[in-house]
DNA sequence: GACAAAATCAAACAACTGTTTTAATCTATG
DNA sequence: CATAGATTAAAACAGTTGTTTGATTTTGTC
């Protein structure tokens, strides 16, 4: 079979994803992607016809995952309170699986990041495919299982609040990777930012936790203060 | 004089402005910035010594009165209800101030959706400029004025709300733009965005003023739920 | 071991990048 | 009007980009 170790195809995809992340689409050329893969330039359009689509390989080999962890993790927590989940339950499981897997190191938590650039860039190289398969599919999950713990929300109103949530997420994502990016070119304008959020001198699982309950004490208690429970 | 009107100068800022915001620094070559400008090649050199810099000028042209105004909105909030303004309307000039200075289409209104782009891209172009003295002065003002109106919060407390709001803000106006740029370029996939979030659908001062309403109900609800007033 | 397909390699490709150069033109002051 | 300085113009510069070529090596199969 030709389909399972490639070896050269695997480096090449790694090396992409780590680069791609870090520097970003332009900034990486495909000299540097081969030299870090420690493979021929030409590889790379052997491969993948080309470095754009190679870009495209790199998201599609992670968001899947990524997608179904979510869509699982709000599935189970509605199924598990039999339909009627508690709220912060599933502002947890958004908020929490978004931020660990794109502040984690781990190779396989690279995709958020990827996206939230993707998404705050206008690059236009995946736009509809990420808009299609991945960031509508969770959104509406996410705004299911919202309105199963809250049934007296309208649609509209849990727009709203998903709107707010994610834009908190997104926001404490960027801001960790931007104390490290800053950190690891040593520029000293970093500090500006960790004397202004001292929160991001934490290690990671720290910094993903209180982010974490930060978010969902601060959006629960807002949505229980805006639109309170009728208790019939 | 040589300073009052150059011409070309200015041609160039606005063009520059305009393009980089639409394309992002690296997509735009300084032959596209010639030709839409209407000048030589050679004159963004004369003028502004390279790209890089002429991309640091067209920040550097708009970041001090934006800075300045929201500065003086938060101050004047302040000093109007003699050091102790009302929680709402110390959020409500941050957030009216931001995203209407970003979604306006008036050229004076670009500089945030440049902001927006520079931190939440990694570029590197100026970012102890943007950190040091545009993003650190507003955020120190606008934590100062929430002490002021609700003086029982910590510090810290105020820095975990400052980054809810702002994040919101940043997120709804990348909502905007994206969903712009979708639709100038007729990408179909606009229709994701719009389906899942009909509020893009009307003018931007309807979509500024819903979202400022919303941002600021949100945010205060969730301050005033978490966090209540003592009433002595 | 022979043979064909797959994979790798070094080299060259054409197109573009930001920047300089050199000459021509404009502009204001004497 | 003449002339010095500021501005524009066309062309060339050196470097990099993504991609392709054609030869060479590796790999798997009979």
């Amino acid at each position: 079979m030709n389909e399972d170790r490639s070896g050269t195809k695997d480096r090449l995809l790694d090396a992409a994803e780590d680069l791609f992340l870090h520097h970003g689409y332009e900034k990486v050329s495909i000299r540097e992607l081969a030299l870090a893969a420690d493979v021929n330039i030409a590889a790379i359009n052997y491969h993948f016809q080309g470095k754009d689509n190679l870009y495209r390989e790199v998201i599609k080999r992670r968001f899947t995952v990524q997608r179904d962890r979510i869509l699982l993790a709000l599935e189970e927590v509605t199924i598990r309170h039999a339909g009627s989940p508690p709220l912060e339950d599933v502002i947890r499981s958004m908020v929490q699986g978004q931020l660990s897997d794109a502040l984690s190191d781990i190779p396989a938590g690279n995709l958020f990041k990827l996206i939230v650039r993707e998404v705050h860039t206008e690059s236009r190289h995946s736009t509809a495919l990420f808009l299609r398969e991945m960031v509508a599919p969770v959104f509406r999950a996410f705004s299911d299982a919202m309105m199963q713990a809250r049934p007296n929300l309208t649609q509209e109103q849990v727009d709203w609040i998903v709107a707010s949530i994610i834009g908190q997420v997104h926001h404490f994502i960027g801001r960790w990777q931007k104390s490290r990016v800053l950190f690891d070119s040593s520029d000293d304008s970093v500090e500006v930012m960790l004397e202004a959020f001292p929160v991001l001198r934490q290690p990671v699982e720290q910094y993903v936790q209180q982010t974490t309950d930060h978010i969902t004490q601060f959006s629960a208690a807002a949505i229980d203060a805006l639109y309170p429970e009728v208790t019939s």
